[in-house]
DNA sequence: ATATTATATTATAATTATTTTAAATATAAT
DNA sequence: ATTATATTTAAAATAATTATAATATAATAT
């Protein structure tokens, strides 16, 4: 953990900004829950127990502060939130997301599926690919199951 | 025109929903700005043009539900607001797009690049792929021309 | 050390986007 | 005609995000 924090701290160094307690105790809940998709406001409740005086303004604006530097990736499923996923160290691409319309639940494809596409969009489209978002939306292993045996 | 307008009143009667003036007004616009991508409230300002007496949320309940027949795509390039997006006739997919950083123009790729993918998720994920959302963020064709020619 | 400047944070207010409510109207069914 | 159902309107409510002004912190120059 500590390890990753000073990356990151060396990260924002390398644009001038600083890393204040704010900015880390931020990344250090980013960290802890890194499997999660977190909100703004879910990020906020969880920083408030390692800072409680931290502003809910303070979080969105370290929050893109972030994102602008592709440390945290913003997404949005559909809902009206934009929730924040970290990115893995030295991660190129944000990563893929499977939304399973049953439970809710979100799984993570770190692996890049998409470099024959982009290849393709490169050659045939002549559009330079910087960056990409995935998700799938459809029906998660687990309920798949659930699915089956409760209609036998 | 009216032969796609005609296939919309279809679905929605075949989930007992009306065509209202109101509803077909907004399916109309939809129509004509089929390659923009609109916000609910571009779509109003369009609406009223044709249909003045249109209140902003008949709007937003008219998008919701075109989008649960699966009729327009909600999408969200990162920027605060839902843009609703016409399919294709017949299209069991969202398209892909293409979104410039230089100029936000908004390409669309109707081809579905994501059928292979799609199998790999299915067999290795366990995952039942039902749609999908894939944005490209990059630089277009004419931006990648304007940004040489400037530096040469 | 101290003054000066720049940067960041807080709390609050304001803004923007979207959704909900309640009353009125229209449409369809009996 | 009467009743039930669906839809729209306008207003209010909610949710997410951003702006503002005051304060605090850190960085640099004196």
């Amino acid at each position: 953990m500590e390890h990753r924090i000073d990356r990151i701290k060396k990260q924002l160094h390398a644009q001038s900004y600083k890393l204040t307690p704010q900015r880390e105790a931020t990344v250090r809940v980013l960290l802890e829950r890194e499997e999660d998709h977190l909100s703004a406001e879910d990020v906020y409740l969880l920083v408030k127990e390692i800072a409680p005086e931290i502003g809910l303004a303070t979080v969105y604006r370290t929050l893109e502060l972030l994102s602008e530097l592709k440390i945290v990736d913003k997404i949005n499923f559909g809902d009206g939130v934009s929730r924040y996923d970290l990115r893995k160290e030295g991660a190129k691409h944000s990563h893929h997301h499977l939304v399973c319309s049953e439970c809710g639940s979100v799984e993570e494809i770190e692996e890049d599926l998409l470099e024959e596409v982009e290849k393709i969009v490169q050659n045939e489209w002549g559009f330079q690919v910087k960056d990409h978002r995935l998700t799938f939306h459809g029906v998660c292993k687990q309920c798949q199951t659930i699915t089956v045996s409760a209609s036998s």
